[in-house]
DNA sequence: ACAGATTATATGTATGGCCGTATATGAATC
DNA sequence: GATTCATATACGGCCATACATATAATCTGT
């Protein structure tokens, strides 16, 4: 094996990048500049910038993964609880930027589609795992009775997992907390309100 | 007074290339190269990238505006009816593009409020445009009791505005029509359905 | 009605800088 | 001694913008 590899350290000023300035619109200059390390490292570590993106959409999935993990996986706690903490935490996360950076994997879903079918594809297969613990809150919701049963879990795990990103762009135009608060509003008093509170009653058969 | 101007050309070659190919990561010489105009003409006609970025979103909501006219503002039929031909008619449109191009707002949402606040602003301008026949359709609907009055129809409006660009996104990641369908389904069962016994969603009144 | 001034735009090219990628050479590790 | 990566520089190409000049339409004074 050759040294200790600058391949961590790349990635981590990449995430801060691209978030910051967009993944398209940032140079592997500013990527090796903001690392501190020299330009010839990116090329040996990941061999191109496509490739970088996708090992920057898995490092950041990562740490999304970890919010999954302490809030909407948090057993502990009630299904609708557990969603609302989640979105708690990422609203908090926002605010630290300033309401300026959204979600990383959002940007790059409007940015990079067109360009490369790679990053695409993993975008699709992110967005799958990013929808389970959805679904599964959203079942357990409906199972203790908390969440009326008419609808698909999925449908209703996709549509959270969506609206959210569409807050999220607002959020980014507004440069305000004001769409993800909003969100939350009609999302609970509506799509996930207790049957009995709701005005949801459409009689599916 | 000059000649005839390329302007008009300029502006919805600059349409196409925005929307394909993105804003930020088009070039002044694809702008011009699609009017098949010479390359000074753009500067002559705009300034700067970021004024022609403006104009081409400017340009881009009207025509969305006519949309809207004919469907968000067709008083002929009952508001829900218009709210759910404003989603029909717009998927119907990104079908066409087979699911690939989205909303050019929507993408220059998450492109350009980084690095141009004239953009960020302007776009700032036209959500609060847009979020108009929405609430009004909103207010219209619980005028009639189609929907309940539980909540604030700004909230609701700008709620299905932002939530149907998230859609849009995760259209453009998946090339499938398939999100925008699901929000359908959710937010007609859900968010825009009768407070009470309600027949069918899609019946006429 | 006509001549000339004025103005807006066309047209082509130049400028300085950044782009992603490639590749040599050398050092450290196995 | 093979491999892996650091390190530095090089490459061809594209970037947004500036500008000099040409040309067509309008305005002005007579």
């Amino acid at each position: 094996m050759g040294r200790s590899s600058y391949r961590e350290k790349i990635l981590s000023a990449g995430i801060s990048i691209a978030h910051e300035r967009g993944f398209a619109t940032s140079g592997v200059r500013d990527f090796v500049q903001a690392a501190a390390v020299p330009q010839g490292s990116f090329i040996n570590n990941f061999g191109s910038k496509e490739a970088f993106g996708i090992a920057v959409l898995d490092r950041y999935f990562e740490g999304l993964d970890d919010i999954i993990g302490q809030t909407l996986r948090d057993e502990a706690r009630g299904p609708i609880e557990r969603l609302r903490s989640y979105f708690d935490t990422i609203s908090a996360s926002c605010e630290q930027a300033g309401w300026r950076l959204g979600c990383l994997i959002g940007n790059m879903s409007l940015e990079a589609p067109n360009h490369s079918d790679a990053i695409r594809e993993r975008l699709v297969r992110i967005f799958a795992d990013w929808k389970q613990p959805f679904a599964e809150a959203v079942r357990a919701a409906q199972a203790c009775a908390d969440l009326s049963a008419d609808l698909d879990p999925d449908d209703v795990a996709e549509f959270l997992l969506a609206g959210w990103h569409g807050a999220m762009l607002r959020m980014k135009v507004d440069r305000s907390g004001e769409p993800l608060e909003r969100f939350k509003r009609v999302v609970f008093a509506t799509v996930l309100a207790r049957p009995a509170f709701a005005s949801t009653s459409t009689g599916k058969p």
